[in-house]
DNA sequence: TTGTACGCGTTATCAT
DNA sequence: ATGATAACGCGTACAA
């Protein structure tokens, strides 16, 4: 790839290097260096002078020189279709809290919702000498990891068979949906959902159970996005409807709105959960029952991972079960 | 700062260098290095045999030998409160783009909602050698700015007199809602703010608006929570009331709530105003008209200052104007 | 147009 | 415990 960058300028600090300390203190650079990384073999009193003389000269240890002879970067490359969805922020801040433990920082590589561009944004990242990468929501399939970053830790629950992956238990979680709608003694159940593995998942499960209780459901299908749950929900009341579970909280949000207009209160004549519990689930009206994702557990173990991989350590793919919160948007049972 | 890095593990990727296509090509590394840098003066036919010998060995400049030599990391360092707040993704989503087309990217560096530790993220970002730096909703004071990062972009409306800011015209904001809930009639009023200069300014402009209609109102202070939105909703509805600025959307949510609760119907019995335009504002019920703060071109806007400094051409501070945003929780006027 | 050679700031090896 | 010194991969005078 060549790249021509307009607009350069030279930035040399002249911070004060690793020279000047040493001639500051009068010992040697190795000496210095010694100082600060390992610890030992180095007198308490030139560590004392190298000490003084590196706060005199404010000197602080260059990442530039450093990452070029150790060969890596201390840097972890995120993918991230788009940064402004509280999911992904959440899975961010996860993966941003275990990196900084270990010194490491994450560099940001917004794919901006268009899948084509994705392998660019990873080539991105690699031309900053990532140690390693996560992707969240990767939709670009096995394109993507088989080329130059193998061993890219994913999020992705479009994609099966990645090999270094941290995945939730969609069918389970769906299964938690219908077990709790039943409890309660739904019997006309819906399910709204999209296309996709995800939603395919979390739906096999939901089916599964209703089965086992011998009842059949009704079945809509829109994107994750608000108006499509809107026009999800208007469907599905042509019917008498007792209870929905709909696969992404937005979504949800869309079937509330869509029970409002027709005038149906809820939870008293219909049920509602969603999936995720992202954050705008407690601010719906009536807050919303939802199978949560546990996302900042998911972020801290893709860094975790991620962290494995760069220390060569056996990575294993990790898996979360979902589990259900409780809200206003379905009835209390005992 | 001395640093000790746990599980230490060297990467020497041995991707071919400079040298090997140099080889490869039968020339010598500078010209290999004039083909991925300045175009100029090199043969058509050499180049055409390095770009050959480089795509052999799918060589790529190694960015940690070019950012020592030329100095600079190409990263610019974020703290921002909590990447998991929509409206400081939104703004994270407009620097990622501006820096993108400048191959630029953006080091995370996340404050963790605890002021105290700014300084520390601030030093681990310095740690990566950034570029630039830009600080999101800083609550520490000029302690950050005034010592080793005088020339980092702010968009932090707690703090005055920052060289380089991005910010909001909030007083402008406060006058674009009382004018709008004076058009509509609106007579008995009140202000849901919190402590701060933020919404002080908020304050100021809706106060000076209504107090040029004659009219006074009543004030109620949150925390920008939305449980602080539903207790300073309720105790506002001790005495009867028109329609309510609030100075967050969040807060807004919880003002909703205590109309709902209190079975007044918004916006026919209280109209209500939200700040921000996050993207939870058209999720509530009613849909919530708010005060647009324009997020995704603030955050390009202090990338761009970001940049502007970088390449020590002219950067001045930028203000944007908010703008009203209607929906179902204000009235129609004509 | 192309090559030589030095320097960027650091770590790490091998002496001492 | 400390010091020389050779890498690391690249950009760029300067020379040819």
């Amino acid at each position: 790839m060549i790249t021509r960058l307009a607009e350069e300028v030279t930035l040399r600090p002249r911070n004060g290097s690793i020279r000047d300390v040493a001639r500051q203190a009068g010992v040697s650079i190795a000496t210095v260096s010694r100082v600060f990384n390992d610890a030992a073999s180095v007198s308490p009193d030139t560590r004392a002078r190298i000490i003084d003389a590196a706060a005199l000269l404010s000197y602080e240890p260059s990442s530039l020189g450093r990452n070029l002879v150790r060969g890596r970067s201390y840097l972890v490359g995120l993918i991230v279709p788009n940064i402004s969805v509280p999911l992904y922020g959440t899975m961010l801040h996860g993966i941003e809290d275990v990196l900084a433990q270990h010194k490491m920082s994450a560099l940001l590589g917004s794919s901006l919702d268009r899948s084509d561009t994705e392998i660019q944004v990873a080539q991105g990242l690699l031309g900053h000498s990532v140690d390693a990468g996560i992707v969240i929501n990767s939709r670009v399939g096995v394109a993507l990891p088989v080329q130059r970053m193998p061993d890219w830790v994913h999020i992705s629950p479009e994609i099966a068979d990645l090999p270094y992956r941290v995945e939730l238990d969609n069918e389970k979680g769906g299964r938690l949906a219908a077990l709790e709608l039943l409890a309660a003694g739904h019997r006309a159940i819906g399910y709204v959902g999209a296309v996709g593995r995800e939603s395919a998942e979390r739906e096999r499960g939901f089916a599964q159970e209703l089965a086992l209780a011998g009842l059949d459901y009704r079945r809509a299908t829109g994107d994750y996005s608000e108006t499509s749950g809107l026009e999800a929900g208007q469907e599905m009341l042509r019917e008498p409807l007792d209870a929905v579970f709909v696969a992404g909280d937005l979504m949800a949000a869309g079937v509330l709105r869509a029970l409002h207009d027709a005038g149906l209160s809820v939870p008293s004549q219909v049920a509602v959960i969603g999936f995720d519990d992202s954050l705008i689930a407690p601010l719906l009206y009536p807050r919303l029952t939802s199978v949560r994702q546990p996302a900042y557990e998911m972020g801290a173990a893709a860094a975790q991972l991620a962290l494995d991989l760069i220390n060569q350590k056996p990575a294993t793919p990790k898996t979360f079960m979902p589990q259900i919160v409780r809200r206003e948007s379905t009835r209390a049972f005992s």
